[in-house]
DNA sequence: CTTGACTCTGTAGTCACTCAAGGGTTTCTA
DNA sequence: TAGAAACCCTTGAGTGACTACAGAGTCAAG
């Protein structure tokens, strides 16, 4: 099959399949008389597994390490626990700090209630105090805005029709 | 002051600094003789307001907004409240898929419990089947994991040493 | 006068894509 | 069979919020 027919069945865009041919993710795959990427079903198999592991937002890294044990048999699963139980904790870890976030965001919003004049708007004067967070630590997990292509597909948040 | 003293009291770096500047976050300071860039108070005010604003995981669009509203003491702060919750909304929703993801990865995780050779990995035969998870919504709220700066941070969580 | 700490500009790299330009190929329809 | 539409190709640039580095200049202390 062609790279446009990868992509339907895997609800990729061609883009990023060319992206991890690149990467090293997936193999190079044959090509026809016209130049055009051939793909059979170990490809699809293999992007579907990039995919799932992407869902569970694990980084291209930690596929391609998962990707490695896959391709290595005789190795002990071990690592592959590792690499799991590593990432169960980042996500445990980057939701405490969320709830955190969540906390400090909302007692913000109790400091106006109501629509004042900027000059007495107490959420204003909060975020002029101090920083009180004790910023990122090496959790590795991101913050809470997507990257410019989820941002894209959020877009009209920003509000202000400035 | 410098510009070093300006990054040691906000904690900071100096880059960062730099950035903000360029990006129009931060007017631009006057120049010593040696083109250094002198900054005074309202440097240091605006720029512990941006990050605790940071601090607070909103983005820098988002942070151009609330200077904006301080700048502007006449206009209403409705404007305020409403980016204010429509960025705590964004954080509960990251909440949730965060916890749906850590559920997966749990279930998955059980499927090996000890050692075996990757052949029999139930963890890697989970992750071979079908997408399971929605995938992105329009969330603007990012996934697991750090920027390049926050992975280096985090160096050593590969694991393998492959 | 030298050493070292600091600063400057400019550019490139990070991650995981996404988009666009400018072309070639294939397939469908008239 | 011509031409349009849909698909594919490569290359390069853009996203956010920085970080890192090269190569130079400035400044204070010894």
């Amino acid at each position: 099959m062609k790279i446009g027919e990868l992509a339907r069945l895997a609800g990729t865009n061609v883009e990023t399949i060319r992206y991890y041919e690149r990467d090293g993710l997936l193999p190079v795959p044959a090509r026809s008389e016209g130049n055009y990427r051939i793909y059979g079903e170990p490809h699809v198999q293999r992007l579907f597994f990039i995919r799932r592991c992407r869902g569970l937002d694990m980084t291209l890294d930690e596929i391609r390490v998962l990707l490695h044990f896959k391709e290595s048999p005789q190795e002990n699963c071990a690592d592959v626990n590792r690499l799991l139980d590593r990432h169960i904790g980042h996500v445990a870890q980057r939701m405490q700090e969320l709830q955190e976030l969540e906390r400090q965001l909302k007692d913000l919003r109790e400091r106006c209630g109501e629509a004042r004049d900027a000059a007495h708007c107490g959420i204003l004067d909060g975020l002029s105090q101090a920083i009180v967070s004790g910023g990122k630590t090496a959790s590795h997990v991101l913050g809470s805005h997507g990257h410019a292509a989820n941002r894209r597909l959020a877009k009209g948040y920003q509000g202000n029709q400035g």
